[in-house]
DNA sequence: GTGAAAGCGCTAACAT
DNA sequence: ATGTTAGCGCTTTCAC
């Protein structure tokens, strides 16, 4: 904090007048009719000193900061959605709010900690973010200060949340697949991440299980296969595509529940010979960066992150920040790894 | 921000003292000779009433906010980089310090405006970080207030700043090739990063190319090629090694310039029925995700993301900080992608 | 040992 | 049309 800024008292010093004329001057208010004259004399003495507004010292009187915080459990593990956080920036400066970043890393007391940080430099708002989907609660009482969930949802149903379409983005894969004209042979590799050390699985898993589900049997369709598995790593892919291969129905088609899995499936089916789309199709979710680096490039069911973060925002400073849960579509990014089924 | 929150007048009245005792117990000054009876009734009422101190009061007085501001070129590019973000923030915390974050999207007017709300808000501190290590200079006149540059350089050297060590890096890659035995078959894909839109090429690209230059002339070899390129895609990687593969002399080994290019190389090679490491050995720099997943896993020289956002955060908050270029090591992280060459 | 009072930079009644 | 005054919640000097 530099010792010496200019003040409002400065400026009213070299300009002749009142400090109260000058708040009225430069906080543009209306209807205070200050004479033209006096107006430009203060906003030249301003300029001329290079004045700013100390907007601690505004907040302390006027109760607003215009800064809002985002605390998140990690950003680094899933590292796309940077992304999140930029829509949420980014729709934060278009209303002039400032944005107090920071990541709990899952400990509850550093949580805590950055929660009291932000609420004790009186935030106008928290947002809430987890970067995999899942039921969560802020800590403390978060009451009286005004809350959105991001990519979570909480078991009171207190909070407005965002969270992304999981179940219509299930569908969805099963559709692109229908109407390549696959039926009999569909695998899921992944599933509902049923795993030993997630016996419950995750929430988007089981949301595109679902949608999944409901699709095909809308369709008359049986799914051939679900591998369930990790989906941490390409290797867990690798490992899950190998152990379908043999299986009955054969596969035409693989619905991997995210884009690493679709790496290792890749991966397998190269090793085996396979030829994609030509002899398997591959559809994935999430639209990583690896989808389009990937040969062929993958089809992929994006996680709309930076709509994520710009709504959960825009909720937030917006005047009806009801309980409720907002569902952001997850856009289908065609690529080159869907064809027909060889018959 | 909440309206009736309680104050030390609150706290006060409660327990029967001035509002100056209660200032005095609860910032724990020492020396101020209280009763420790009055000591508790402060802090239990202090307790009972939910107390929380407002920092912005408490800084418009000591004229310390406890915050710094980052502000960042672009960090959903290069997503990995999230990672610097985390090491700042938990250099951060550790000082009781919150963060501000936000980025400009290389837009001078949005930089201006970021820059100038976090001044306005009183940052102790400003952390100017760039995606790609480049030059670069703080907008505005940055006298006046703390400013270190994170991940770039600025021309005038009137700054600290925190730089990965890309030219040790790139001596690195050389040695780890000259260790496994490789001489005269070494190529480098990406180069400086001379390409239409970019001809000045990227500072990374000079300094790895200055570092494996030199590690070859210490060793007396010769480079076999250097094959100039974009870094950006995978894509880039996958031509410049197509283009490489019927040099003289042949090829035994792959200095790529970053992981996504490597991962290109893998892909070209496959197509050309080579072996990693077998026929081919592939160094690569960045250590993404991508160097793990990769199958062989990819040897590669990592960025210190983590390290660099700390440090620039810790120099931030120490007394010395004086202008001063600190190169962060970048670490080796071997995998399987090097073995000694087919004679 | 404790309290009164001033002031950080700003806003906003209320007077002129 | 402009100035006076009283805070916002906190720290800190000085007096009792």
């Amino acid at each position: 904090m530099p010792s010496s800024r200019v003040t409002q008292a400065d400026v009213a010093r070299h300009a002749g007048v009142s400090r109260t004329t000058v708040s009225f001057v430069l906080s543009g208010r209306e209807g205070m009719r200050i004479s033209g004259e006096a107006r430009q004399r203060i906003l030249g003495a301003a300029q001329e000193l290079g004045y700013r507004p100390n907007l601690t010292a505004q907040s302390l009187r006027t109760r607003k900061t215009y800064t809002i915080g985002l605390v998140s459990d990690s950003v680094a593990s899933t590292h796309y959605a940077g992304e999140m956080i930029r829509g949420a920036l980014e729709a934060a400066l278009e209303k002039d709010h400032l944005l107090y970043f920071a990541e709990t890393g899952d400990d509850p007391a550093v949580e805590e900690k950055l929660l009291q940080g932000m609420l004790d430099r009186q935030v106008d708002g928290m947002i809430h973010a987890a970067m995999s989907t899942r039921r969560s609660r802020p800590a403390g009482q978060s009451g009286g200060h005004r809350t959105v969930l991001l990519n979570c949802l909480d078991e009171s149903g207190e909070f407005a949340s965002v969270v992304p379409d999981e179940f219509a983005a299930g569908e969805q894969a099963v559709r692109l697949l229908l109407e390549a004209g696959h039926r009999d042979g569909i695998h899921v590799v992944g599933g509902h991440h049923f795993t030993r050390g997630k016996p419950e699985g995750v929430h988007a898993g089981h949301e595109r299980m679902r949608g999944i589900e409901a699709a095909t049997a809308a369709a008359g369709v049986e799914l051939a296969g679900v591998v369930e598995c990790d989906w941490s790593e390409p290797e867990h892919g690798y490992r899950a595509t190998r152990s379908l291969l043999g299986a009955d129905p054969a596969p035409t088609a693989l619905i991997c529940c995210n884009d690493r899995l679709a790496f290792g499936a890749y991966q397998a089916l190269r090793d085996a010979g396979l030829d994609i789309p030509a002899d398997l199709s591959v559809v994935s979710f999430d639209d990583s960066e690896l989808a389009s680096w990937l040969r062929p490039a993958l089809t992929s069911i994006a996680l709309p992150h930076h709509e994520l973060g710009r709504r959960a925002v825009s909720l937030l400073l917006s005047d009806d920040l009801r309980p409720a849960v907002h569902r952001i579509p997850m856009p289908v990014r065609r690529r080159e790894s869907i064809s027909s089924p060889r018959r």
